[in-house]
This record gives C-alpha cells, sequence and structure tokens, in this order.
DNA sequence: GAGCACTGC
C-alpha cells in the first residue's frame, strides 16, 4: 500500500476507514479492553505465543508488585533470596526484558497506588519559575511537619522497605552497583539513608541539571530542612549549597570540575553515580576517575546506581564489585508489534496513532520519533485529518516536543485537555528521558533516533538517523507505564526487535575526545592511551585528540599539558574556545572575542526561519549586520549581541528577536555565559579591570586582530576558494560548500574558516568566517604542511 | 539553496 504523504485528507481518512490497515497487531489481554476491537481490528491474526505464553512479552520489572531488595552472598543471615551476579539473557529470547530476578523473589503482590515520585518538569531550571514556589513554609516547625508527612511515603518505596539490608551491604563493601529501576526511590533514599552515618559530605551526580535541582529540593523537603542547608545542589550558573552541606546533588561535569580542582576529592566520604547506564561522556570519565581514586583513599566509598543493563560492566571493572538489585514500581505495559513495516515512517506512524485512538480506552499517546522533520510533518497531517475520523473517537490534539521548539509550545504538553479530546505527544528523544509527559497511556515507538557521530579522520560530524538499542527501546515503553497499565505499539516487527543491539553505544566512543583527554591532562594523567576508560575511544581518536590538543599548545613535545593547557582546561569552554580566548587576549581583543564565544557555546541561538519568511528575515539579518555580511557569521553574532544589549526593556528585545528569528531565551543564556567567562579571564589574568572599558573598546573593533585569534583554535577548519568557485579544505583537500544559512553563502571569497563541518547531503561549512590567505601562513603554518594548505 | 537528536562546564 505505501500510502504517501502527499494525499490529500480524504484519501488518507478514507484508507483508515476501509480495512487495509492492519497495524499494529494486538494480544488479547486479561485486562478488559472491550473497546479495543472497533473498526480496524478485524484482519488481526493472533501472534504465536512463544514457550511461557503472554507474561513473556511484558517486563516483569513493570508488573504493579513490590519487591523486597536482595543483596549478595555478605549480607547473609536470613533465607531471603539472594543475588549477586546478573544473570545473561537467555539467546533467542528477549533479554533487555528480562530482569534479574525469579518468580519467587517477589514477597509482596499488593497493587500499589500512584506512584509517589514527584514528577520531574523541565520547568523548574528557569530559576524565575523555581523560586517562586514552596514559599512561606519555610519555619522550621512547617518543614517538621511537611517531612513527617513524607516520612510516609518514603515508606511505602521499595528501597526503603530494604534499608537494613541495603546498608549492612554498603558499609561492608567500598563499591556497590546499584541497580534500580523508575519508582525504586533509589536517588532520593540511599543518600539519605548514608547521611547519618557519614563523616564528610555525600555527592550524588546525574546528568542532568534539571533532575539534580529536583532531586536536592525533594529530599531537602524530606530531610525536613532548607534547601542549601543540610541538602543542597550545584549546577553550572546555579549553586544552592554550603561547606556544610552534607548531601549535594550535582551534575557531572561539576563534579568533574571539582576533580579537577581538587584531585583527591577531600571533602567527600561518599560519591553515588546515578544513571551511569545513560553512559553519558562525562558519567563514564567520572567512573575512570573514581576507580583511580578509590586505589588512592580508603576512606571513600563509591556507589553506581544504574538501571538493569551495565551491571555487569560495571562490576568488572570495578574488580567485581557487588551487585544489588532494587525492584522499581511501574505498572505493566504491553508490547505490541506490526507485521508489516512500511518505508516510510510518517506514513506508519499516522496509521498507528488513528487506531490506537479509535480502539483504545482514554488517555494519551506519546509517540517517539526520529527528529524535527518527522514531527512537523506528522503534526500538519493529524491536523487536517482530526476533524474527519469518527466521532465516536475521541478528538486527537497533535502536539510536538523537541528541544529547539520554544518554551511556551514546549510547555502545551503539560497542560489538560477538556473530555473527549485526547494528546498525541510527537517527540523526539527528549522524552525519553528529559521530559516526563503526564497523563501518558499509549506509545508508539517508531524505533528510530539521531545520532551525532563523529569522524575524526575527516574531522567533521554526522547526524544519522539510527535504530535505537532494545535498552532505548525498554525505556520507551516504559514512559506507557508511569501512572497505570499501558501498551506500547512498535513500529517495527518482532523479529527486527531481536536483531536491535542491547544498549546505545557509549557517547565516548563516537565524540571528539578533545575535551575529555584535555580534562585527564589536567587532572595529572600521563598515559591516556592505558588509562582506566570504561570505554576505551580507540587509539586513532585519542592520537586525534593529542594532536588537535598540540597544536592549540595545550600540550609541549612531551605530551605534557603546559601554562596554556591549564588554563584551557579551568575555562567551561572547548579546547579550541579557550585557545581563542587566550590568544585574543594577547592580542588585545579579549572583549570582541568573549563576546563571540559566549554566542557559540549557546544552542539554538540563530534560529531557522519559516520557510513563508525566509527571504525576509535573511535580508533583514543580513541589512542589519555590516560587518557580518562583509567578513562572515562570527562578526554577525557580535553585531547581533551589541544590538540586543542595547535595548531598554526586554518587551523590546522580544520583539526584536522574534522579527529577526533569534532565540530571546538564547540570548538570556548568553549573557549568563559571557559574565562566568569574564570572571573565569579575570581569575586566570588576575586582573580585576579587564572588562572595565568595554564601551570605548567596541568603537575600534579589530577586526583582522578577533578573526586571526578564532583562527589560531580553527587552523584546521579552513578551505580555499577554487576558481570554479569551489572550496577545498586545507587539512585533507575535500570539497565543502558554504552552508546556505551562512551570511558568506554564495560570496567568492580567498579562503574561509568554519566552526562546524557537518555532513548531510554534502559536506557543508557552517558559521562561516571570511579569512585572508597569508593569515593561514601567519596563523597556522605549524598545523598546516605548507604545500598543501596554499596552492 | 539547507533544514540538526540530546546533554554538560
Amino acid at each position: 500500500m505505501g500510502m504517501a504523504t502527499k494525499n490529500g485528507n480524504q484519501k488518507l481518512h478514507k484508507k483508515f476507514g476501509d480495512e487495509e490497515v492492519t497495524l499494529p497487531k494486538s494480544e488479547p489481554q486479561d485486562a478488559p479492553v472491550e473497546t479495543h476491537d472497533q473498526g480496524t481490528t478485524q484482519k488481526k491474526k493472533k501472534r504465536k505465543r512463544k514457550g511461557k505464553g503472554n507474561a513473556e512479552l511484558i517486563d516483569p520489572s513493570t508488573q504493579n508488585t513490590a519487591t523486597e531488595v536482595v543483596t549478595g552472598p555478605k549480607s547473609n543471615g536470613t533465607s531471603k533470596p539472594q543475588l549477586n551476579v546478573i544473570p545473561q539473557p537467555e539467546s533467542g529470547s528477549k533479554p533487555t526484558e528480562t530482569q534479574p530476578k525469579s518468580k519467587k523473589q517477589k514477597i509482596s503482590t499488593k497493587k500499589i497506588q500512584k506512584p509517589t515520585v514527584k514528577t520531574v518538569t523541565f520547568f523548574s531550571d528557569d530559576e524565575e519559575e523555581r523560586d517562586t514556589r514552596g514559599r512561606g513554609a519555610d519555619t522550621p516547625e512547617g518543614l517538621h511537619a511537611r517531612a513527617r508527612e513524607l516520612l510516609e511515603v518514603r515508606k511505602t518505596l521499595p528501597v526503603y522497605k530494604a534499608k537494613d539490608e541495603v546498608m549492612s551491604h554498603l558499609s561492608k563493601n567500598k563499591v556497590t552497583i546499584l541497580i534500580g529501576e523508575t519508582g525504586s526511590g533509589k536517588s532520593t533514599q540511599i543518600p539519605q539513608f548514608l547521611m547519618p552515618i557519614n563523616k564528610k559530605g555525600i555527592a550524588v551526580t546525574q546528568p542532568r541539571r534539571v533532575a539534580a535541582i529536583n532531586l536536592a529540593s525533594r529530599v531537602s523537603e524530606e530531610a525536613g530542612s532548607k534547601l542549601g542547608d543540610k541538602v543542597g545542589y550545584s549546577v553550572r550558573f546555579d549553586n544552592k549549597s554550603h561547606h556544610y552541606t552534607k548531601l549535594k546533588y550535582l551534575t557531572d561535569g561539576m563534579l568533574l570540575r571539582e576533580i579537577m580542582m581538587d584531585g583527591d576529592l577531600a571533602q567527600y566520604s561518599t560519591v553515588i553515580i546515578d544513571e551511569a547506564h545513560e553512559r553519558t561522556v562525562l558519567t563514564d570519565l567520572l567512573m575512570g576517575f573514581l576507580k583511580q581514586l578509590l586505589a588512592k583513599r580508603d576512606d571513600l566509598k563509591v556507589i553506581i546506581m544504574s538501571a538493569t543493563l551495565d551491571a555487569e560492566r560495571f562490576s568488572k571493572f570495578y574488580d567485581g564489585a557487588e551487585i544489588l538489585f532494587v525492584e522499581g514500581r511501574m505498572y505493566k505495559v504491553d508490547r505490541l508489534y506490526i507485521d508489516q513495516p512500511s518505508e516510510d515512517i510518517v506514513d506508519s506512524t499516522i496509521k498507528a496513532i488513528v487506531q490506537v485512538n479509535n480502539g483504545e480506552l482514554e488517555g494519551d499517546i506519546l509517540v517517539f520519533l526520529p527528529g524535527q522533520e518527522e514531527i512537523d510533518k506528522c503534526v500538519n497531517l493529524l491536523e487536517r485529518i482530526a476533524p474527519e475520523l469518527p466521532k465516536e473517537a475521541p478528538y486527537i490534539v497533535p502536539l510536538p516536543l523537541y528541544a529547539s521548539l520554544p518554551p511556551a509550545e514546549q510547555a502545551k504538553v503539560f497542560v489538560p485537555l477538556k473530555a473527549r479530546k485526547r494528546k498525541v505527544i510527537l517527540a523526539t528523544n527528549i522524552a525519553e528521558t528529559s521530559v516526563t509527559v503526564p497523563g501518558v497511556r499509549y506509545v508508539i515507538d517508531s524505533g528510530l533516533r539521531k545520532v551525532k557521530v563523529w569522524r575524526h579522520q575527516l574531522g567533521l560530524s554526522t547526524l544519522l538517523t539510527a535504530p535505537v538499542s532494545k535498552a532505548s527501546a525498554t525505556q520507551r515503553a516504559g514512559r506507557a507505564g508511569r501512572e497505570r497499565e499501558g501498551k506500547a505499539f512498535r513500529l517495527y516487527t518482532e523479529n527486527d526487535y531481536t536483531k536491535l543491539p542491547l544498549q546505545t553505544e557509549p557517547e565516548i566512543s563516537r565524540s571528539n575526545v578533545t575535551s575529555p583527554v584535555l580534562m585527564l591532562k589536567r587532572a595529572g594523567v600521563d598515559d591516556i592511551l592505558n588509562w582506566p576508560w570504561l570505554e576505551n575511544p580507540g587509539q586513532d581518536s585519542l592520537v586525534s585528540a593529542l594532536t588537535q590538543l598540540y597544536h592549540l599548545k595545550a600540550l609541549d613535545d612531551n605530551g605534557k599539558i603546559t601554562e596554556l593547557g591549564i588554563q584551557m582546561a579551568i575555562l567551561p569552554l572547548e579546547p579550541q574556545l579557550s585557545a581563542i580566548l587566550l590568544t585574543a587576549h594577547k592580542s588585545g581583543c579579549l572583549s570582541a572575542a568573549v563576546d563571540i564565544v559566549s554566542c557559540l557555546s549557546v544552542d539554538n541561538l540563530v534560529l531557522n526561519p519559516q520557510a513563508e519568511n525566509r527571504d525576509e528575515v535573511n535580508e533583514k539579518r543580513s541589512n542589519l549586520c555590516v560587518l557580518g555580511t562583509k567578513y562572515g557569521d562570527l562578526l554577525m553574532v557580535k553585531e547581533l549581541l551589541d544590538f540586543y544589549t542595547q535595548f531598554e526593556n526586554s518587551q523590546e528585545r522580544k520583539q526584536w528577536c522574534k522579527e529577526l528569528a533569534l532565540s530571546y531565551r538564547g540570548f538570556k543564556n548568553v549573557i549568563k555565559v559571557r559574565n562566568q567567562i569574564r570572571q573565569y579571564m579575570i581569575s586566570l589574568t588576575k586582573d580585576k579591570h579587564l572588562f572595565d572599558e568595554d564601551d570605548e573598546k567596541n568603537n575600534t573593533l579589530d577586526i583582522p586582530s578577533v578573526l586571526k585569534a578564532f583562527l589560531s583554535g580553527y587552523v584546521s577548519n579552513t578551505a580555499i576558494g577554487m576558481p570554479d568557485r569551489s572550496y577545498r579544505t586545507t587539512t585533507s583537500g575535500q570539497l565543502i560548500s558554504i552552508h546556505p544559512s551562512s551570511l558568506v553563502f554564495g560570496k567568492k571569497v580567498d579562503a574561509i574558516m568554519y566552526n562546524d563541518y557537518v555532513y548531510t547531503t554534502k559536506g557543508y561549512a557552517r558559521n562561516v568566517s571570511v579569512i585572508e590567505l597569508s593569515w593561514l601562513q601567519e596563523v597556522g603554518a605549524h598545523v598546516l604542511a605548507p604545500k598543501e594548505s596554499v596552492n
């Protein structure tokens, strides 16, 4: 059938009405699903059950039962079942959906109430909104009353019930791997259990700012103290902790900075790495540092908290550390597969949405799609077909959700709808971990995601659409079972599912590791290749990072970190950008360089205009930015920032941003970043007055100096204009095109420098500036072989 | 003449 998305809505609707729709196949359930067989299910064939039947489909962890914690042999003395190793998945079965426990381990099967863990939304990342809540209850009496209230809730958490066993284990071991699923309460309770017995502080890391802030605020309430006193947090731009704070939630990046300042982490007696299974570059690095530190410090305890999958790997990494398992509290989620996947993901998504809407009980639908393009297409189609769908079914309201969407648009997914309406949230991976949408009962999973892959041989990155891992598919499905039983409809076959990789490839093995390597050097690691990497990025990748750092003069001929390198590591920037600032300082154009670098550190600042007013916006930008038009995009953001700061009030700023398709929120972040960088530069140079004469300096902007400073960081990101108007890179001679979003697009110049080299339909240079050929020799002779670079 | 997931200091 392969219905094209270009079809009109009438036709589309008709096709859904007839019996061509065969997806997704649904398994008969024990639970009442009266409405399920409306309309489109006649053609369904019963799926063949394997072996143990229906139960095998269901992730045991999502059963609504509470289970006792099971610990390793050392916590013996009871007749409770034990577990210290995660069993290998049976071959041919569904490994990621098999939990390391047997039926007999369940000690209780009573139904649980609504999960009590506070829903974490991304809103509170904005301190303006966060500070307005929770006021007035700050009296000691009020805090204690609230804590007593919360204690009753805490006692129902699986991990609370196992407190004694967990504690007895933790007191005997230096390293523990603790597996706890969603709803177990591990992130809030375990650190609190430890507070009375820790002499020094407890650090708990999180991959995301919002999570650190929300956990700290919850736990502080539970502990009956004011946020920032006994329990606090520390994230970039926001610190609510004191030297006497006993329990500190921080982002993993923050703990890494602390390691660079104090390699022994002397202020902590326990470090907990939470969400270790996400395998971000930073958590991976932390785990390596901790391994080294454990050999040095006898009084340090380390707890690695994770979802199930990486437990054995973590255990091996920490010399066979024991694994504790805590049952989560999620509701049952049935997984259903398609039998004939379509080539067109938008097509099969729309069909699945319509069928779920027609056939399933009330509850919102969360759809996982790879990117903005697919999401926007689906939203448009759904808006058109919604009025044509059967009147018996709820009216569907499509809502997009992705990171570059303005905050007000994102907020719509949290607003409840009136009766007879059903939210269909079409989201990227943002909804897999970062944003939790309430009310979701059905998940539709395309099985796809976008992944950025760094190719160090070419010095470029590509953004690919790729299948998710089993772990990711399980996580996505779990989003349907947070409030009650749910269903996950997978837009791929069960056979395809079995072929998916077990886990997502760790980020570090597909990333540019220049910055991690500089951090290691700063922390005193000499032998980068043989450092205890949880995942070694590979020799090629490491050598390319070391070479890059050498070119940036962060490392000397012996591979030792230089004074410059130490300063670069301190700045909260990529090494290239740090190098640029230090060069700019020498050449007297620091202020302008800081402005530009701040803009470059903020994502989605200069937005893609909508298609209908694209030409108009582009023209406005180029008329406004005289220097940008002549010298390129670095000068453009400098000009834009100057305009932005000249406005009197935020209303004018907002309006101006809107007209030029710029992000107001982005500029607010630029100002924060700029302040932070200025502070760092002041402390590095010990010159308090470094930025005092800012206004005068703007009047005498030395453009060649600024561009040469940037060239010092981006020597290898340069290309030469050819007679046929194409450009070839100075490093490998590859063909490269100026991205049409650049102000330099369509111009013929001698040479260009760019910040990003991205391969999509072809190799594109993004964020392009005009440079002179002579500068390449002047600034980049030590990197570029003369014969290759200019001919 | 493109169109890009997510996160962190």
